[in-house]
Order: C-alpha cells, then sequence, then structure tokens
DNA sequence: GGGCGAGCTATACCTAGGTTTGTCCCGTAG
DNA sequence: CTACGGGACAAACCTAGGTATAGCTCGCCC
C-alpha cells in the first residue's frame, strides 16, 4: 500500500463522491486516506499544490482536504487559484500553526472548515460529509443552469431580443414597437423560442431567464 | 462626553449607518467610538451582551462589532441569541486571546470579519464598511419581499391556489380540472390575484411567486 | 447561380386570457 | 333579519396569444 504523488485509488465503483488530499507529509496522507476509505469514501491523495492543479477537475460530488503548509504555494494560494480557474470544489483545510488571520481568510474565500491538528477524526468526517453536502448541491444547480443556458446560446439575436422582452412581461405589441417589428414576427418568434428552450409554458420561460441572469436590457428602440 | 452603558449619539441626522459596539472595556468603547466618529458613523455602545438585547434593533443599516470575550455570555452566544431572535445585523468580532475553532465557528455562523487585537484601526473600517454594505443589501432584499408576502397575505386561501397552478404554468383550464372548478371561475380569481398583487403581468406574479418561495403543492385534486 | 437560413411580413383562423353583469349559496357579524 | 364577503358560476364580449401557409430580401457557401 503505497501512497506517494499517485493518486490512491479506492473503490473504483460509480460515482460516489471523491476525497482529494493534499499534504506533504506521507504519514499524514496515509492516516487520512485510511480514516475514508474506512467509511466508503473515494480517496485521490497528493503530495504539492502542483500535482493537484495538473490533474483533472472531478466530475462527481467531492472535496478537498488541504494542508495549510504546503511545499511551493500555501494552501491559501491553492485555494485562490482553484478560484481563478473556475474550480469550486469545497475545501477543508487542517493545519498544525495556524493563525486568526489566515483561518479568517480561508473562511471568507469559501472554505467549509479549517481543523487544527491533533485533528479528531468525527471533526473530519463531519466536515467532509458536509462540503461533499454542498458539492452536490452546487453541481445540481450548476447543471440544471448549464443546460438551459446552452439552449439559450441557440437562439438567434432576435430572438433573444424577444426573449428579453417577453420576459420582462411586455406584450406582444409591446414588443414589436420596441423593435420595430410587426406583432406577427414576435409571435413567430415567440413560438420559436418556445420550441427552443423548451419552455412548455410562459412561467416556465420566465423561471428560465431568471436563472440566466436576463435583465430587460432597456433603451433598444429602432427608428 | 461619557461613553457608558448609555448608547453615545453620534450624528443624529438622517438615516445614515449605525455602528453598533459592545465592549466591557470603558477605553476600548471610546477608541472606537473615535474611530468609527472621525469618518461620519452614528454610534452605540454597550457594555455586555445583556444590554443590547434589551436595545430595539436598528431600523437602518447597521452592523455590530463584539468582544468575544463579554461578561455574562461570550461574543458567540450573542450571535447566536441575535440569530434566534432573527435578528441579521452583520457581526464584526474582536478578540485579544482568541483561538482558532472559535473563529471558525463564528465565521460559518454569519461573522464579517474576525479581528486580533491589536485591531489596526483600518482593517477595523474596511470590516465595518463591508459589514453595512453587507446589511443594506440585505435590507433592500427584505424590504422587497416583504412587501410582495404582505400582498400574498391579503389574498384568500382560493386565490392561493390558483395562483399557485396559474405561476407553475398551468393554463387555466387545466387548473380548473385541478381544482373542480368551472374555467371562468378561474379567470374570475385569477383577475383578483393580478390586481390584489400588483402584478402588471404574468411574468411579474411568477417572479413574484420565486421570491416568496411559492412552489407547486401537487396532489390537491377534489372528487 | 442556386440553395439555404435568418429575418421579416401578411392573411386567415383558432385558442387562451380577461372583464362585465348578474345570479345563487352560505356563513357570520351586527 | 339583514347586510356583507367569499365562493362559485353563466352569458356575452373583447383582447392577446399562437399556428399555418405563403412570400419577400439578403448574405453566404458551394
Amino acid at each position: 500500500m503505497t501512497d506517494n504523488a499517485k493518486p490512491t485509488q479506492t473503490q473504483a465503483s460509480a460515482d460516489n463522491p471523491i476525497v482529494m488530499i493534499v499534504d506533504d507529509d506521507p504519514s499524514m496522507r496515509r492516516a487520512l486516506t485510511n480514516l475514508f476509505q474506512s467509511v466508503g469514501l473515494r480517496v485521490e491523495a497528493f503530495g504539492s499544490a502542483a500535482e493537484i492543479m495538473e490533474a483533472k477537475p472531478p466530475v462527481v460530488p467531492s472535496c478537498l482536504v488541504l494542508d495549510i503548509r504546503l511545499p511551493g504555494s500555501s494552501g491559501l494560494d491553492l485555494q485562490a487559484d482553484l478560484a481563478k480557474a473556475n474550480i469550486h470544489t469545497p475545501i477543508i483545510f487542517i493545519t498544525g500553526h495556524g493563525d486568526i488571520p489566515m483561518t479568517v481568510r480561508a473562511m471568507k474565500s469559501g472554505a467549509v472548515d479549517f481543523l487544527t491538528k491533533p485533528v479528531r477524526d468525527q471533526d473530519m468526517l463531519d466536515a467532509v460529509q458536509a462540503a461533499i453536502e454542498r458539492d452536490r448541491k452546487r453541481r445540481d444547480a450548476e447543471k440544471t443552469v448549464s443546460g438551459v443556458r446552452s439552449r439559450f446560446e441557440s437562439l438567434t439575436e432576435r430572438q433573444r431580443d424577444v426573449l428579453s422582452l417577453v420576459a420582462s412581461g411586455l406584450m406582444n405589441k409591446q414588443v414589436a414597437a420596441e423593435l420595430g417589428l410587426a406583432e406577427i414576427t414576435v409571435k413567430i418568434y415567440r413560438g420559436q423560442i418556445m420550441r427552443k428552450m423548451g419552455a412548455k409554458s410562459l412561467a416556465d420561460l420566465v423561471r428560465m431567464t431568471e436563472a440566466l441572469g436576463i435583465r430587460r436590457t432597456k433603451g433598444n428602440l429602432q427608428t
């Protein structure tokens, strides 16, 4: 049972959650790996920040367990790098001799928890559980929105114009006036929008625009 | 210029933000009061958790600056008490000898910041600024929703039934079938709903129900 | 140059949404 | 008892939403 830089494979099964460990201390990695495996979690262990940045982002609910002191960059730097790379895997920090400003910074940046060594097993498991639950929720929300977004991308320019005005509550004739179109044209676009977006009702469509954060861009009057 | 238990009055003007200080150390209260007043903030200083719980919740954007060690209950207890009392004024903690678990607990419970003594003036002012901004946003959102909510309360039972179904995207005839009504009845309720809710369009109405968190309560079929 | 898709419009036709007026039942507050 | 409000419905009428069919221009790609 080696546990150096290469990911430790565990429960290669279905799509159950993964815990990723980043710690330069092999004995710590081993201890954490054993702990998580004992409750049936998949584990991948890394020895440095660089290693995990090279790995591909996980596609299942997961979380990171990070020592705040890491060779090269600190855990906080890694947190910032991941955020910049738009990777939002929840992070649990562990520290031997962290201070309060560090803790505050980590928590403000969205860390799930910040545990001090020696870490009680149960505390760690609780934190991981909470982190994975958070990631699961985030992924669900993400998945829903991304489906809607890709359908939105498939709309033509004009259809988007009409969509934003319709979703803001204007009648077809008002949309037509606003865009310098005939009412019939708006109706036809509207039908196309409903089909492309897969909306079964106006209410559906409104909710989709809410999820996409589409706001009425006032003032696009045509001569 | 005394600054004991009674609120220190400052800039009794309009509705600019209030900073509330809770610290049992008079010299600390005085120093903080001076600091905040120097940048034009209104200040109210208290000597204990009990005192501030008796005071009425502020009606303008505000924040709390709390020493984690307080006579009687700790700052964390006060934070919990305020949450239980449904008071969501943002909190900034200051501590002389806090530890990391304490910090984590405070931040998890929504504290804006957690500063260690000696506190740099600029850090404190930055934290207060952020806290007040957060409170302002929360209040704005709250105000909007509470208006909608009170209008919703004014609806009759039946109107609410119809509202939830209409907002979920059903056609009038489907709503009628679901509730065992005639279509015309649904139309009439629908009009009443639009008027009472002050919605100018169905899109408006849908957004209101979203804000209220109204979800389709499936399965209310009548014989 | 012909086919294609987007954009735009018109006519015709149908369905869905919405108001007005009026009627009836029921329970309850005065 | 009467007045009132909520709930339910009908007929009549009007507006808004939506589809089908058809026709036009423009730019683009092969």
